[in-house]
DNA sequence: CTCAAAATTGTGATCGTTCACAAACGAGCC
DNA sequence: GGCTCGTTTGTGAACGATCACAATTTTGAG
């Protein structure tokens, strides 16, 4: 068949440039907006790439030494998919995923996970592999890979911007983060609204950030309202470990009348002692968590929660990466807001 | 510096070939897997990827024709958050980017997802555009994507092999799915063999395949029993809509003694409204539920539930979608095991 | 109307890899 | 030893975009 050639993919940019009449370099320009295009033009091979459906293809576009139009969030890898759900509550993952790829999605822009080894030595090589094969524009790290200043100087290196969660003393990162000390202090707060004195905080692991900054909100909440005994129990995380911190504060002389657990499992942990020993939630114990996992809701009673606003850290994160790839400019601290749900299991009525 | 040049980026092929002494095409096909190479070479040249770090570019490998090493997940995109973890529980997602990762990590691929709209019209077009700018060497369609047979076709327009999950009706498709019915049938017998006659089966949603097939599977057990009383109540995979469902079940003259529950947050509804009229759940109402997200291990009490082994069909996929592209074959299908996990809402005493 | 400056457009080189094909090498057979 | 055939290695072209720079057109001031 006479002049017919075999196509190996679909719709090029020089598809486009002949059908309008002009060279790839202007179709080039339009695609990445250059002031530098006649409108009538621009006009035109808007009109070829709708009429042809043109769509650039990434990688070429990665190999013409332009952008790569990929965001790489980094998560902790881990070998048992009970490990992997009970990481930081099973719907973080689900929450980044919606989040960062609405915002990267937006801008016309992608989102790839990766997972890498926590351990120092593995991480920074994981990191580098990454980053070999995807060639990323931007990177975002998350807890606990946000810690890891190895990582952040491995990105620099390379010249890669870097956003962390959850991290907040970044200069030359772009740390989202929501302010742990005002959301602990609120939920304690808001339980001496409601009349109690005796309140417990279940810390989730003393080597966490986040943890050692919700104890010292809930420490300032009570000390403001001339509360002098905190009871802090050590937990870590997990229900059966909850279990036994709560049943042993319970056993005290003078028992709390209110929980705060660091995640949402260990406030089940709370209710459900509750539950065992016959006491009414919220008139014998009120419980408030910190996370607000979508089961909460159905919990008995519901729980009041501190939401932790992950989808919004990931879409700000993403935004800012790419503002930044984009535009220009310096990273930013972004404090996103916490919100604090009441419900049943401290006297609110809603779901 | 005489002879230095300005590296824009790390490592490359050429980079290998130099240090041992050979062509950038003796390295590739060492990277490649192809068998004509001296084993000596091969040896140094492993050694030589592993003492420069070596990781090929994957846009470049694109580029040159050969693979994209990419598998492209297809999820409904959704609007806002809420949607988004009421879908289908929420951790589907999750399970999906561990079993995913985990599988492509495995063999040196890489998993990324897209969000494409349900909508018929913009279906195709969203997965064209994905298709245009990735070029990803496999497809993964979840529900409800998996029964667009449209989409179907523009893969195999494209000869990208296509892997559905929860659909089994394929012959070009690999097709990854549990067998429902069977699944239905061990939960209601479980509940019969506790000594049960009035089981009420909860339905998601008429018009999704697997709410038909495990309705069909309950029916079958009642009628293998001998129970000619089936009690299927419709509901929409919601809480509230649940709760009026049973509601009105228990309201009946000879009442359900248990209810299986098409998810897990129709379960908690069951929980919901025993604990609010004081049925001891098992003993005056037993529950199960399809699903098994980690949170019905913490409910008060813990719930029996078929689960749905989401990780391991999303890994069964990928490794099939890779063992297509790379060993050649034909698309086959999967039946992955489900599990029924004994609780308290059943008797059983673990969590 | 002329000419310089600004705006617009086009051309070759390049990114890092694989493909297609050609060349060199080595073993086995008569 | 010479010849063939299979194994191993190398070379130029290609993929589809962007970059750097050059060429052309347009604009506007004198």
């Amino acid at each position: 068949m006479h002049g017919a050639m075999i196509r190996r993919s679909g719709v090029t940019i020089e598809d486009v440039a002949a059908a309008v009449g002009v060279s790839r370099q202007t179709v080039s320009r339009v695609l990445n907006g250059s002031p530098n295009v006649k409108p009538a033009v621009r006009e035109r091979i808007h009109a070829a790439i709708e009429a042809l459906g043109y769509v650039p293809n990434l990688s070429a576009r990665r190999m013409g030494g332009g952008r790569s139009y990929v965001v790489l969030a980094i998560n902790d890898r881990v070998r048992t998919l009970e490990n992997w759900q009970a990481r930081r509550g099973n719907d973080y993952v689900d929450q980044m995923l919606f989040g960062g790829m609405t915002a990267c999605e937006a801008q016309g822009w992608h989102l790839v996970f990766e997972l890498v080894d926590t351990d120092p030595a593995h991480a920074r090589r994981g990191l580098a592999n990454a980053l070999a094969s995807l060639r990323p524009d931007g990177v975002i790290l998350t807890p606990p890979h946000c810690d890891n200043a190895d990582l952040v100087a491995l990105l620099a290196e390379h010249g890669i911007p870097c956003a962390r969660i959850g991290h907040r003393e970044g200069t030359s990162t772009i740390d989202v983060f929501m302010d742990e000390v005002a959301a602990a202090g609120a939920a304690t707060r808001h339980l001496i609204a409601l009349g109690h004195s005796r309140i417990a905080f279940i810390a989730g692991a003393a080597n966490y950030g986040s943890s050692a900054l919700r104890i010292a909100g809930y420490r300032a909440a009570l000390a403001e309202a001339g509360i002098s005994d905190a009871l802090v129990g050590d937990g870590d995380f997990h229900f059966e470990t909850a279990e036994r911190v709560i049943a042993a504060l319970l056993a005290q002389g003078d028992p709390p009348t209110a929980v705060i657990a660091d995640n949402d499992e260990m406030a089940f942990a709370a209710l459900h002692i509750a539950s065992a020993r016959g006491l009414r939630v919220p008139e014998d114990l009120a419980v408030v968590s910190f996370e607000d996992t979508p089961g909460v809701r159905f919990a008995v009673p519901p729980l009041t929660a501190i939401r932790q606003p992950v989808a919004e850290m990931i879409a700000s994160a993403c935004s800012s990466l790419i503002a930044l790839v984009e535009g220009g400019g310096a990273p930013a601290r972004h404090e996103i807001p916490f919100e604090l749900i009441c419900r049943a299991s401290t006297g609110q009525d809603q779901r």
